[in-house]
DNA sequence: ACCCATCTATACGGTGGCGTACACAACTAC
DNA sequence: GTAGTTGTGTACGCCACCGTATAGATGGGT
């Protein structure tokens, strides 16, 4: 998380902070610059137009996305186990990296050569999903199920807007990660795991807080 | 299903179309204009702006989502577990409805009032998913957390990119269902229950078929 | 035939965005 | 100090789009 070096870095920086706020169409050269306090002059210097913008913002997110994560993970330590953990919580978690993965997955869907990087990373994180299933499921085709059960639980969740009749978000899936997990089901009044609940109101998609989904209990 | 009545409908029509195919910044009205084989001219006589116009395919939207399915469903008749099945299927499999679902989903992350129509008919939804789940699972928490697991599989499905080692992503959907459902395993080689599968190479997520989720086996 | 309501085509001004051209400032090397 | 390099500000042409104004076409009623 080092300081922003090059002024190429920020001008990369900051569209990805416009597609995170409001997809591709949002990064736009003059909207960049005012949030930068520099005009776009400068901007034909580091990029030949604002398709190379969005490519480069695609590798830096890419590259973030899974060789930074597993780079961390590694030369944080633990045991397998933990690893893994560590990994989902830096993917699905992160205040940076989530709504960057959002956005970047619904451009997927309207651009190829997007949905081939995303499938990509999507692979990468799979793989991890499998490992961990892996430890307690032995039937390759019921670890395939429900490791897409537990990805589309992480992504499908931000989609997502309906109510859970007085429960909140973060406790239902609690409990879904507990289903997937085989693990007994937790008491619901102690809250989702982490304390991060959500308000009562529940309200839309919006600016709701990562859930700590697939992660083991505190015991 | 009817044929499309009036001029006013014909916009609004083919505005969800541009909705599917590039989101909200993809409604341009001399774009759907030329696509109508027409001019602007007409437009502002129906509607004031281009906002009531994306306010109108919202109203439709919704309208088609909730009750016009339900309608549907309750028309058709049938015992109460294949009335269920068939909203399931009228929902999530529907290749027009779908597009315009997923679209809608990426834009209520970015506009509160697009949010709040997508609760509504989310918690429609998931109540028929509770409705579905309850016949065979006494629990109300783990109904809560299959429901948001079966729920998440339909929509995330279609944001993801994984591959999945041979399989198809129908198949593995079809065993994710199976698990959900509490149903025994099928055989994976008799392909995913409706024999729309994936072809081999397995492409990125765009333009792929709907999948045959959560409807239960053929005998 | 005539009128009136309704719809449509065309033309216009305004805005915002992209990409280029060019002049100017700052910094480095000698 | 002077020349070269690099980065930035300003100005321009271009295009796509929104919303308005207005004239012309179309069709029903009498």
């Amino acid at each position: 998380m080092g300081a922003i070096r090059t002024t190429r870095d920020r001008w990369i920086e900051e569209g990805l902070r416009a597609l995170a706020a409001g997809g591709p169409d949002a990064v736009r050269v003059e909207a960049l610059a005012k949030r930068l306090g520099v005009t776009k002059g400068g901007f034909y210097g580091y990029f030949a137009d604002r398709n190379a913008l969005l490519e480069a913002m695609l590798d830096t997110w890419e590259r973030e996305s899974t060789d930074e994560v597993i780079e961390r993970v590694e030369r944080e330590g633990g045991d397998p186990k933990t690893r893994i953990e560590r990994a989902g919580v830096l993917t699905f978690s992160d205040d940076r990296l989530l709504p960057i993965d959002l956005a970047v997955r619904d451009w997927a869907r309207r651009d190829d050569a997007v949905a081939e990087r995303l499938r990509r990373v999507d692979n990468r994180r799979m793989a991890l999903l499998r490992e961990m299933i892996s430890t307690f499921c032995s039937d390759p085709d019921e670890v395939e199920a429900r490791s897409l059960l537990a990805f589309c639980v992480a992504i499908g969740e931000h989609f997502l807007a309906a109510d859970h009749g007085g429960r909140t978000r973060t406790q239902v899936v609690a409990r879904a990660a507990d289903l997937l997990l085989d693990r007994p089901a937790r008491a619901l009044p102690p809250g989702g795991g982490t304390g991060r609940d959500l308000p009562p109101g529940g309200g839309p998609v919006a600016d709701r807080p990562a859930p700590a989904d697939l992660r083991t209990p505190p015991g």
